[in-house]
DNA sequence: CATTGTGAACTCATTCACAGCG
DNA sequence: CGCTGTGAATGAGTTCACAATG
């Protein structure tokens, strides 16, 4: 049942790719699937899975599995995927516009309403799905008239911190960083890591210590 | 002492990024740093600074604390980031030309000597670092003679267990992944996966949720 | 005497094993 | 009968607290 016990940060991890396993099956055709099968899909262990699902409830029927259409929506219902959240994005560089293009962003909820640059050459133009590239000296004020729910920050380590301030200004306290520094914010605000120079450092780790898993 | 204690896979990420931090020490002119302070840096807590340090040996000095110049070398030796290595990268559209771009890749030991991509418009062509952009279809022979260490998959989902297929017949056993799907590879190979819309569905959960951490 | 290094205590997360149920 | 749901057991990872020491 759903009980008020503590969720460990690992299981919201697996519940987005069991989400996103689930539309896979769902193309695929697929009306049911096991705890066992959906496991091994997502590389965990199938009491990982039903665990996973029992922090939240029994969405499954007992010896058939999980309708795969209904699991989506519980899924989607918990990690609150089912709303629309409005995105700004800063520095459009390589890696901004190549998030502004993906097929991640629009496809799910995430609508992207915003896009700031400091580079005066790129200010005023328009990326690939027609937003026009603001300054980043309107970031605090546009962010908060446009009710942007989360920044994404794509700009050199340099820059982050400072972007990340004019955010907490503009009243967004979730922010995905993209950039290899940490950044520092108050309580009120959440911050995602995506540093991908770890991820290196963990392969060379890992590929001259044997360590195979 | 250097005990073979078992190392927490956290502890490797954490080198990482204190490996980061102490970059930007030196480079801000300090000598020495006490595990306070590069924990605060890092936010993360003191205690787990020196019990991460404290799995591969005593580099710090009691009373004082630690070298930054010192503790550097101690920590790339053992991330094995002190060797080059090469890199071979699959897909190059705007996040692959986004990584081929990086200072994130030149400035440390990683070296990038391959591009590939499968659209004829873009073979042949030279990526910004000089690398001519090859056809998929050599990926395997190729990767192989030119001794690539690691692969990075850019591509779109749906080519994404193709490449990792070809990365393995040519003997690279060590993937980085920026497709949002798992891939599934022998136990020899190793992968790190990279998916930032599992880091947008983390914040959706945790602004609804009122996770404050 | 400030700060490291580290066992011991604790907290968090995963796996086990089986009762419960359609 | 097969598969879910879950408490209990185990294991992994973090924090505490303090002895060791340059």
């Amino acid at each position: 049942m759903t009980g008020t016990k503590r969720v460990p940060g690992a299981t919201i991890t697996r519940l987005s790719i069991y989400h996103r396993q689930l539309e896979l099956l769902e193309f695929d055709g697929y009306r049911q699937v096991s705890s066992d099968k959906l496991a091994w899909l997502c590389q965990v262990s199938s009491a990982q899975v039903r665990k996973d699902l029992g922090y939240f409830g029994g969405f499954g029927v007992r010896g058939v599995g999980y309708d795969v259409l209904e699991l989506q929506a519980h899924i989607r219902e918990i990690l609150s995927i089912n709303k629309v959240w409005n995105l700004a994005v800063v520095g459009i560089g390589n890696l901004g516009s190549a998030l502004l293009r993906s097929r991640g962003f629009a496809l799910k909820g995430f609508n992207c309403v915003a896009a700031f640059d400091k580079d005066p050459a790129k200010i005023g133009k328009f990326t690939a799905a027609g937003i026009r590239i603001k300054n980043i000296t309107e970031l605090a004020r546009s962010v908060k008239e446009m009710h942007v729910d989360m920044g994404v920050i794509t700009t050199p380590p340099s820059e982050a911190q400072r972007i990340a301030d004019m955010f907490i200004r503009g009243k967004v306290n979730a922010l995905l960083n993209f950039s290899p520094i940490r950044i520092y914010v108050p309580d009120c605000c959440l911050v995602e890591n995506i540093d991908f120079t770890i991820k290196l450092d963990i392969l060379t780790y890992r590929l001259t210590h044997g360590d195979m898993n």
